[in-house]
DNA sequence: CATGAATGAGAATTCATTCAT
DNA sequence: AATGAATGAATTCTCATTCAT
């Protein structure tokens, strides 16, 4: 099958429309009569162009995926230390989260249910990541400090950090409602950044304390 | 309405299977039917206890709220220094989650999605708590090391850390697989304490960096 | 789950309909909504009770086969000589038709169709019922005459033979409109008789010339 | 309209595809869907060829009612004695039954089902076959030997017979597998004739006892 | 407390058909 | 002839909830 321009119109707008809507009300809750209205586009195109809601979810979460992937390879890989690649890394990884908020909160908030069609899929970018995080982060960090953390508990924990602000938005914004969000935003960064790496680096010196 | 000692029995095997059930397949993908046949239960008697499905959310995140809020007011209230305090809170926190976890993940999934009816629920208890971060944690921060974070920040932002290794389970489960538990959650606590207070205090000297 | 009165009235309606309905237009044509309509039922009720479209079907073949069944264990076994046996049997069994014509119809154009989920339950029937055909038709023929038939194909021969007026029925009736329908039975019961049992017995005489 | 060779292709494609899809999942059952793409055909395509999905139904029957007529035309027509036309017919329609298996199926099935644009369509065809059963079969039969039968009867009744085991073929493969096709089809044709004419004679003798 | 029955709305999906290109 | 897009109705089935017993 290929699509004409104004096919591809259609899928955007259902695509859109679909991830600011199982954001807002998650993916479960979210019917596709709602979606269909929303987007203006007729019922029966999402099962055309996507066979099934659970299509329209993974290739949501795949395009996610994606981008994201390709920050790490960008930032994480490369000859640089591990701190300033980190540094670089978590920068573009919050702006990239606040410019895809709605896809991370799909991402986080449907990541933890079991779904057997969808299990082996989030495993195959799970294995990808977590090569880059063992070889950039784990791997270095031994070697220069003897600190010795597992990939798959730092890699999770990065991205915990990176996200917090947005998993818990609705709550944040119920206490301190948004605004001046581009300041807010760097500073934001640099806490995260600066926590991580000092945090990082501390245990080279209290590795046994712990 | 008292209940009587069967009463008590059935409302409890609701709650059980509910939390196993939304935590496995979220809230809105698990029908009463379903849970009702796994609690071995008469259907109508979730109504009955609980008023409604969401009545039966509230309650688990009632229970969940309770206990968390219990933990902050035993080990962050108090006259100790601020690290000590954490430094147990977290402990004890951790533990909490991973006795409660499906309590936790259900918590975690549900926050970030815009329902009227519980989006109040849920604040009411974040300005609760974080009442508590601003007073024991922020305030003397600011106070001993001149160090500025804003409790919905910092809050959110432990929380995550704390809770990444449950968020991402049965992604890090696919990659790496469960065993060797009681070990490996002492490290885990090591690792979040270590470096949420190593990259605190190193915050202190390069505020201005950032 | 044991059923009320009031439970017992539905699902009978539900049957009674849908036994009419699937044989006037055919199982896959006929919808539930339409079903539900014309048996004066929520439509709910239809998969409360039958679990499915499918398992009402079930339910309705069962029912038929049943009853047939039963009459070939009365009729068929037991020491009279075959022809009289065969004779008693084929009176009931084209009075059982005519009775439940409806029913036969739906097994007579749902059985060919490959359903996977019917297949073995069809077959488990018809082992059955070759049982009987062999041991008390095909045996005995052999013994006493010397005629070799394969109960598959004596036993579907018989089968479609006692039923060619009710599966033409429609066309028959668009010729020769119905009436007079007791005597006509008679006649009819005696001429498949007649050409089954004579038909049969002239094969004795002239087994080599076929 | 005049069809070019690549289009006759896909037409025949069409036809031949919901030949064996009817018979084997059924009329209604089958999607256009599913049959575009057994076909390798683009979905619009049918409905440009047939009109309808009904439209494709008539011209399959069509295809199989012509094929029949036209033996019944060529052995049962002309001055031979009744009984040996009936022996060269019988052996023919087998045999055509055999060939064109799936379009009695689809015949046999689709028959007995209520359906105002078909049913005339059906009537059509079996006022022509009556004639000639009457004219060939049941005048000559009263004439030679007194016995009294109806063709809308004794018409049925012969294509009962003739089908039977194609029409109960799923289940008769079920208990009895296929195979060594040639010689049981002879073997078939031997018995269904033998059964049918010396059923018929035998009834000269026995005429009032019924 | 507990049960089986019932309800009406809504779920996702598929349907046959049409049409502009 | 053929294609991809679109449509609106209909499909089966499940939903949470209610209620009489």
């Amino acid at each position: 099958m290929e699509f004409t321009q104004k096919g591809i119109d259609t899928k955007n707008r259902i695509v859109d429309t679909a991830i600011a809507l199982f954001a807002k009300k998650g993916f479960a809750a979210t019917g596709l009569r709602e979606l269909a209205n929303e987007a203006e586009v007729n019922l029966a195109m999402i099962n055309y162009f996507f066979g099934s809601k659970k299509g329209l979810l993974k290739d949501i979460l795949d395009t996610f995926f994606t981008g994201y992937s390709s920050l790490m390879q960008q930032h994480l890989r490369g000859p640089s230390k591990p701190e300033v690649k980190l540094r670089h890394f978590i920068r573009h990884a919050v702006e990239y989260f606040d410019e895809n908020r709605d896809g991370l909160i799909i991402v986080l908030t449907e990541l933890p249910h079991e779904d057997p069609e969808i299990t082996e899929y989030k495993a195959k970018w799970a294995r990808k990541m977590m090569i880059i995080v063992r070889e950039e982060i784990c791997t270095p960090l031994k070697e220069t400090s003897g600190v010795v953390v597992s990939p798959v508990v730092i890699g999770p924990l990065l991205v915990s950090m990176m996200s917090s602000r947005f998993l818990f938005a609705p709550i944040i914004e119920t206490v301190n409602p948004p605004g001046l969000k581009e300041e807010f935003l760097d500073k934001y960064t640099d806490l995260v950044t600066g926590i991580f790496l000092e945090g990082l680096s501390g245990l080279t010196h209290n590795q046994d304390e712990g």
